[in-house]
DNA sequence: GCAAAATAATACTTTTATGTAGCATATTAT
DNA sequence: ATAATATGCTACATAAAAGTATTATTTTGC
C-alpha cells in the first residue's frame, strides 16, 4: 500500500507542478519548495525526462515542462516508470502461480485490494487534484 | 500494497496453520512446508508468539500451536505486529500534516484506497480462509 | 542423569533502497 | 567567445530490510 520514497517524491513533484502545467520548473525552484534532496530529486527528474512525462531544457534559465499533458498521466503510469508496477500486481503471499483459477488462501480476500489500488491508479489522473494545500516543509 | 517479506511470511505460517488449527506445528515441519529460510523463519515464529498468536511448546516433541483462535486473528493484527499498521495508514504523499480536514492534492484519490485495504484487513480472519490450494515451494 | 530434539537470543553478513558527491555536458545572455 | 547557470552521468556512501551462523536454553524420553 505505501509506495516507494522514490513514487512518492515522483508524485510529490509532478503534482507540483500540475498546479499551474504549462510554466518551466527549475531543479531549484522545486528543491526548495518540495524539500526533497539535490542529488536524488534530480535523479527522478532524469527519470521523469527519459519516460516522457516531461522534459528538460538545459542551459541557462532552463528547467522541466511537461511533455506531455497531465490529463493524460494516471498515476500508475507514475508507479510504473519510476519503481515498476509489477511489484503490487503480485500475490500477497508471494506464490507465483496464484491466479483467479489457481487462487492462494488469501487470494479471495487480497483481490479486493488490489483491485481497488489499480483502478484507481489507473483513473487518477494529474489534472484532476486539489489544488487548495499544497504542502511545504 | 506490497506488504514486507516480514509480514508476508508470518502470514503464510498463520494461515498455513490456521487449515488445521488445533495441531502442533514443529518449526521442521512448517520449514520443508513453506520454504522460508530456516532462521528467518524461526524468528518470526518467536515473534508471532511474544505477540500472543501462537505459542511454543519447548524441549523435545515441541512445536507451535495456535495461542489464540484463528476467528480472533484478522491480517491487520498479523501486519501490525510484525511490522506495524502505520506505515500502510499515513499520506501518499508523506505528508505528516495531510488529514480529511487539511487533505494533500492526492488525498481524495488515495483516500479510497486506504479505507479499502484498512477495511478488508481488519475485517478479514485467519478463520475465513479458502483451504483448497495450499501451494509449496 | 543425560542425550536428543526442540525453541531462544545475539550478533553478524548480505542485499537493496535511499541518499550524496563530483565532474561532465549543454545552452544562452551578455 | 565565454561565463553563468542549467541538466546528465557515474560512482560512492549510508541506512534499513532481509537473511544466516553460532551458541544458549528448555524439556522430555530413555
Amino acid at each position: 500500500m505505501i509506495l516507494s520514497n522514490t513514487s512518492e517524491y515522483a508524485l510529490r513533484i509532478l503534482s507540483f507542478m500540475a498546479k499551474d502545467p504549462s510554466r518551466m520548473y527549475s531543479a531549484k525552484y522545486l528543491i526548495e519548495s518540495l524539500h526533497i534532496s539535490d542529488k536524488y530529486l534530480r535523479r527522478i527528474l532524469t527519470d521523469l525526462s527519459k519516460k516522457g512525462f516531461i522534459k528538460s531544457i538545459q542551459g541557462r534559465d532552463g528547467g522541466y515542462v511537461f511533455d506531455k499533458s497531465p490529463a493524460q498521466i494516471s498515476f500508475a503510469d507514475v508507479i510504473d516508470a519510476v519503481e515498476g508496477i509489477e511489484k503490487y500486481t503480485g500475490c500477497v503471499l508471494g506464490f507465483k502461480q496464484c491466479s483467479d483459477e489457481n487462487p492462494c488462501v488469501l487470494h479471495a480476500t487480497w483481490i479486493q485490494v488490489r483491485e481497488k489500488f489499480l483502478s484507481t491508479v489507473n483513473q487518477a489522473r494529474l489534472s484532476d487534484l486539489n489544488f487548495e494545500n499544497i504542502y511545504k516543509y
